[in-house]
DNA sequence: GGCAATTATGGTTTTTCGGGCATAAACATA
DNA sequence: TATGTTTATGCCCGAAAAACCATAATTGCC
């Protein structure tokens, strides 16, 4: 199930678990994405100025998809979607 | 249902069709969004550089949302999905 | 507690974005 | 074709990202 991140601090938030869940660090996610660890970092902690390039980047190393779909009506999290 | 964007490009063909959707001008959504009418054709064009905030910008103000999810193990494009 | 690994943060430099303005190119349509 | 609208592109410049290096803070484990 897709997950909504509507907030850099929530995308951080995904992609630190999808990092997690493939037992991954931070600077071995680095290496494999291009960037570099501190910028992981930001990233995860939550940065409003990264770039599609980085985010793409981190999205292939982690083989996710980014998906874009109207609003959803209803906002209500679902139990996974707390942080 | 959600489009799937791999590519900047896709990107940003996703939020012009999103945009004509809702029948507004680049000069319009600039407006809405507080971007510049010249940054929303870039984004639309397909610039990797562009930054979460201003997504998240067009993003409010064209009702869409952003989701992650785990990459499809098949990439077989639906009818909708080919620009 | 103590140690190693991991993650977060600070400073500096380089690179690039995005605002701002102008204008060309593309598109529609009378 | 001509005119008006919409979109794309070029340049300059200030702001900010990201590389880079160092190191502090945190976490996990013995």
């Amino acid at each position: 199930m897709a997950q909504i991140a509507r907030t850099p601090a929530q995308m951080g938030s995904l992609i630190q678990r999808a990092r997690r869940r493939k037992g991954l660090t931070q600077t071995e996610l680095a290496h494999l994405s291009g960037l570099r660890q501190e910028h992981i970092s930001r990233i995860e902690v939550g940065h409003d100025g990264t770039k599609l390039a980085s985010l793409y980047a981190l999205f292939a190393a982690l083989d996710l998809d980014l998906l874009v779909d109207i609003r959803a009506r209803d906002p209500s999290p679902g139990i996974d979607d707390i942080f």
